[in-house]
DNA sequence: CTGAGACCTGACGTTGACGTCAACATCCGT
DNA sequence: ACGGATGTTGACGTCAACGTCAGGTCTCAG
């Protein structure tokens, strides 16, 4: 308990380069992340080149699977993100400081209600995403019904 | 057999802008569709007017669901279109004409590999949702376990 | 037969999520 | 200390999927 005051152990810190190949991702998508506020890399050098961490990176996967998934955009995103770092820290100054439990109570309920929305949301989306699955099961039955009438035309 | 020869018994059909209204799309979209020739409306009046028939609607349902939920392109949504259509094509000359079984079972096959495709595509992307639905059942676990141990303080 | 809508075809504008290029700055192995 | 790889900030380009005019045409109830 007490690895370092202000910096987590990271692992390795990766340039832009590195970063984006890893993920798959362009180098003009992670700058406009943070330009966005979507993505803060860990750490800046004294130039001001971003260095990504390991944390990062999961950030901007988790990114692109809430725009292919869910199909948000980066505002939507956002939002969900914010959402995430706020139980986050939460967590993290959890029987810590003297931050008033009802202030903490008040904030976790918020965050557990827009989850919930969330929630909603994707649970319906998986909900037509069954429904097209057994739309599309009928038909290729049909069309393997066909087939198969074919191969034996008497039976 | 035979109400009438190239006129299926359609219901009533729409001008473009009921049409627009009833689906909760722009009279701009429909006119889109139909030039990239993703929807060609049921008949057109002399004049040049474009008249939906109540499958012309429920095609522009698919195409929407096919981009809300999948998040594919219309490019792509037009192969998925396709393909279907021609199934539904090859069900109607069914018993009928002699334009080579074969050839007919030629088509199918290509058919269902392509609707397979599709198909795992959808399987996909709904595992993937489940997944992120545990994920967030999780969070939310957490949160709502958070509030419940701040109303009975002392158990 | 007529006129108020409804509709048509261009043609240009918009928005989100980047791509691309230019001109310059930084980092780091030797 | 140096130089090539790597990175930085603008600024403009692009692409899909329409939105939004303008200027003319069609339809159909009365």
């Amino acid at each position: 308990m007490g690895e370092a005051r202000e910096a987590p152990p990271d692992g390795p810190l990766l340039g832009i380069g590195a970063a984006a190949q890893r993920l798959g991702v362009s180098e003009r998508a992670l700058r406009y992340y943070h330009q966005l506020g979507l993505l803060v890399p860990a750490s800046t050098t004294p130039g001001g080149q971003r260095r990504f961490s390991p944390a990062d990176l999961a950030r901007v996967e988790r990114i692109r699977e809430l725009q292919t998934l869910l199909g948000l955009n980066l505002d939507e995103i956002a939002v969900v993100l914010r959402n995430e770092d706020r139980m986050a820290e939460i967590r993290l100054t959890w029987h810590d400081e003297r931050t008033s439990a009802a202030e903490r109570r008040q904030l976790t309920q918020e965050c557990v209600v827009l989850q919930e929305g969330l929630r909603a949301t994707v649970e319906a989306k998986r909900t037509a995403l069954a429904g097209f699955l057994a739309d599309l099961d009928a038909r290729i039955g049909r069309g393997r019904a066909f087939l198969a009438e074919q191969d034996e035309p008497v039976s």
